[in-house]
DNA sequence: TTGTAAGCGTTATCAG
DNA sequence: CTGATAACGCTTACAA
């Protein structure tokens, strides 16, 4: 049997044992100036030698930071597990983080009203110094609270609805441009886009930039609104593909949407790329896997993830207010995109 | 502009707004007996009014646990991506620890040495009450960690590898043997394995149960080793499906080289489920909308993470350490599987 | 360079 | 039932 409870060490034991004091030690293992190279040497061998880590309330309530940051996840708990985007995210977060030994504490929201509780709780108790905003939407009540609040935050979304806090944002327009001309190059002169509900920032970006891309060229395009889901998305492309002269380019809002339609393509008797291409957004695991295997808008996750960290640090660190640009979207050209049909 | 740091309210300033101390103050809010009814509805009310939560820091610098649990994730950032398992997982933890406004601390950590390392400085400054623990191998170091330390801890994995630490189970043995049982019903009598690395527990009680089960019936069975990778899957298939009489049944270890081998046989010319049929094990999406869709073993992750944080909870209100059976993984049967071709 | 001591905001003890 | 008051373990002036 193990011990059950071995008597904690606390700074007053290094002390002791290193014979100096408590203040040395603080300053030691913090490693700041004022100690001598003896004792601090004393110190951390002491320290380690008794396994002692600073008990982190201690430490906060002098007044240092939490050491932590908050990440809220705005979803049906069901659909995570579908979004490889989250993991991926948290995963580059925890890149920023783990090096400066900070931890990221998160919880899982079902819905807006909780979400804004957890953050006012968090805020309200001082277990974090800041939190990561994602998934913002027009006039989001979490931007509001935290400006209320004064809580150091970091907006992944666009700037237009940061409302003057740091953001991160990534260029949606230029890589739905890219999309619209990869297809238009393969001969396509009708698309298609299968959008995001328009309450997200990034959908009125990408709707604005179909519109432009395509009228540049001259093309006729439409734009059909989704709420992401597979069903949504299976229902909405059998209902585009059913039409008398369908369009030849689907352009979809996420990975999921656009594998069912690939499906919905296939039982309507139509071939991709032979009938119709398809290109996606959320380039995942899913599109490479996929038959034919689907062309695809994506970026870095990871990366993102740890830029948005590392933002959020220097919010804490009283760093003013920006938007930075994180790298845009590529895309990735796979089997689901070829020439356009001929015109019957 | 929105004021920079607002005074902080304490517990004092409730006590006083509400005229009485800040032990009734405490008492009142944690709900416990030994306050009048009118003391307390006062003081609910003053710091609903001062919007007043209690810092965290404070209370478990009192003696009070931490209100958070540690979840550290062993893998390589970039598999996390493909893997909606963790994602699935966590959010059950959050589902237990939501209602009770506990908190989730987590960690991303390439190596076991960062691992384990993690659990002990998260433990040793008290940042969490608890750690929940997955993926465990034999002779895990993070076990004998947290026996050594008497950290609390809960090993979702076989019994047989938590060292009398209080475990979670499912029945994977009986799930394999559903899976072989299917294939058989179809008429295969050829059947192979393509299993995960030796060193994970599930590992060897999945092949024997695979070895019990085949032999039970007298079907010809084998068994590959894989790393569960998307080209270790592809490769393994390949190399299987080449042989003058190959196997007409596969059972894969995850779902992502399950879809890799369906690749794989298209490539060599071979139908699925006409010349060869599939089992997947970790249902996913990916099992679902892939072509043909694939027959997989499958459990409720998310109600897993609710049961292995409920029982951490308990571990940490101090309930003896006991193995618990979660439920055993099901066979979903699509298109994947089929009968077995006709021998030449 | 060192040591002393005053907070930080709760909880818990123990007299009233 | 109520109200002082002593921990809890650390940081940080401030003195020596």
């Amino acid at each position: 049997m193990t011990s059950t409870s071995r008597p904690r060490v606390t700074i007053a034991d290094v002390a002791r044992e290193a014979q100096t004091s408590t203040a040395s030690v603080s300053y030691a293992l913090n490693g700041r100036p004022g100690v001598s190279l003896d004792t601090r040497a004393r110190v951390l061998a002491v320290a380690a030698r008794l396994g002692w880590s600073p008990a982190s309330a201690a430490r906060s309530l002098a007044g240092a930071g939490s050491g932590t940051i908050g990440l809220v996840l705005a979803r049906d708990p069901r659909d995570l597990a579908v979004e490889p985007f989250y993991m991926q995210f948290i995963a580059g977060v925890e890149a920023t983080l783990a090096p400066r030994s900070m931890g990221l504490l998160l919880e899982v929201a079902p819905t807006a009203v909780a979400e804004v509780e957890a953050i006012r709780r968090w805020h309200m108790s001082r277990r974090v110094d800041g939190v990561l905003l994602t998934d913002v939407i027009a006039d989001d009540p979490r931007v509001e609270l935290v400006k209320e609040i004064g809580a150091p935050a970091v907006v992944v979304g666009d700037p237009s609805e940061a409302a003057g806090l740091t953001s991160l944002w990534t260029d949606d327009a230029a890589a739905t441009q890219q999309a619209v001309e990869h297809l238009v190059s393969l001969g396509h002169r009708r698309i298609t886009r299968f959008a995001a509900p328009g309450r997200y920032a990034y959908t009125v970006i990408r709707d604005a930039a179909f519109e432009s891309a395509s009228q540049a060229v001259g093309i006729e395009h439409d734009i059909v609104r989704t709420d992401l889901s597979l069903d949504s998305g299976a229902d909405a492309a059998r209902t585009v593909l059913s039409v008398s002269r369908p369009p030849s380019g689907l352009l979809f809002d996420n990975d999921v949407m656009a594998v069912a339609a690939l499906t919905a393509a296939h039982d309507l008797g139509l071939s991709v790329p032979g009938d119709v291409s398809i290109v996606a957004w959320d380039d995942s695991l899913l599109c490479q896997l996929v038959t034919p295997s689907l062309t695809a808008l994506g970026h870095d996750v990871l990366a993102l993830g740890a830029h948005a960290a590392r933002r959020l640090l220097d919010v804490i660190d009283g760093v003013e207010p920006a938007a930075f640009q994180d790298a845009t979207p590529t895309l990735r050209v796979r089997a689901s995109t070829g020439p356009a049909p001929v015109e019957t």
